[in-house]
DNA sequence: CCGGTGACTCTAT
DNA sequence: TATAGAGCCACCG
C-alpha cells in the first residue's frame, strides 16, 4: 500500500470542446442558468440545491469563474440571503448588476432588491 | 504538501 | 436590535 493518499486528485475532466469541466463549478453554473428571467436566488439556496456540502461561499467563487463562460451565467440573478447585490463589485461595472436586474422588472434600491422574497426562486422547491 | 483566501450564513453576546 | 465571531469547503501559489 502506498499510504498517505489524502490527495483525491480530482483529475479535471476535459470536454471534447476543450473546456475543463469542474464538477462543482459546472453544477453551480447550470443551476444558475436555470433561474427563470425575472427571478433571483441566493448563494445559500444554490449551495443547498447541490446538497449544501460546499457552502454558500463556494457558490460565490464559482460565480467569479463564470466570467466568459458559454453559455453565459446570469450571475446578476444571484444575490446574498438578504437580497443585496453583494457581488455587484465583481461585475464589469458596479452598476451593471442593477441595470440587468431592473431590465428584468426587478426593482433595486441601494443595492437592495425590493420584494426579494417575491422574486426569490428556490431551486429545491421549483425543481 | 500546506496555508491563505473568499460574490456567505448562522449563532451568540 | 445591532455587532462580532466562527464555520464551511474548493481553488491557487
Amino acid at each position: 500500500m502506498k499510504g498517505s493518499k489524502r490527495n483525491n486528485t480530482p483529475l479535471k475532466k476535459v470536454l471534447p470542446s476543450g473546456q475543463p469541466e469542474n464538477d462543482f463549478f459546472n453544477q453551480v453554473w447550470e443551476l444558475v442558468r436555470q433561474i427563470p428571467k425575472g427571478r433571483v436566488s441566493s448563494y445559500g439556496a444554490i449551495a443547498a440545491a447541490l446538497g449544501a456540502k460546499s457552502g454558500a461561499r463556494m457558490v460565490g467563487w464559482a460565480m467569479n469563474s463564470s466570467h466568459g463562460q458559454n453559455p453565459p451565467v446570469p450571475a446578476h440573478r444571484v444575490v446574498n440571503r438578504m437580497g443585496q447585490l453583494s457581488g455587484k463589485n465583481h461585475f464589469h461595472s458596479p452598476t451593471r448588476m442593477q441595470e440587468l436586474l431592473e431590465k428584468e422588472k426587478i426593482r433595486v434600491i441601494n443595492d437592495q432588491i425590493i420584494d426579494f422574497e417575491k422574486h426569490f426562486w428556490d431551486p429545491l422547491k421549483e425543481l
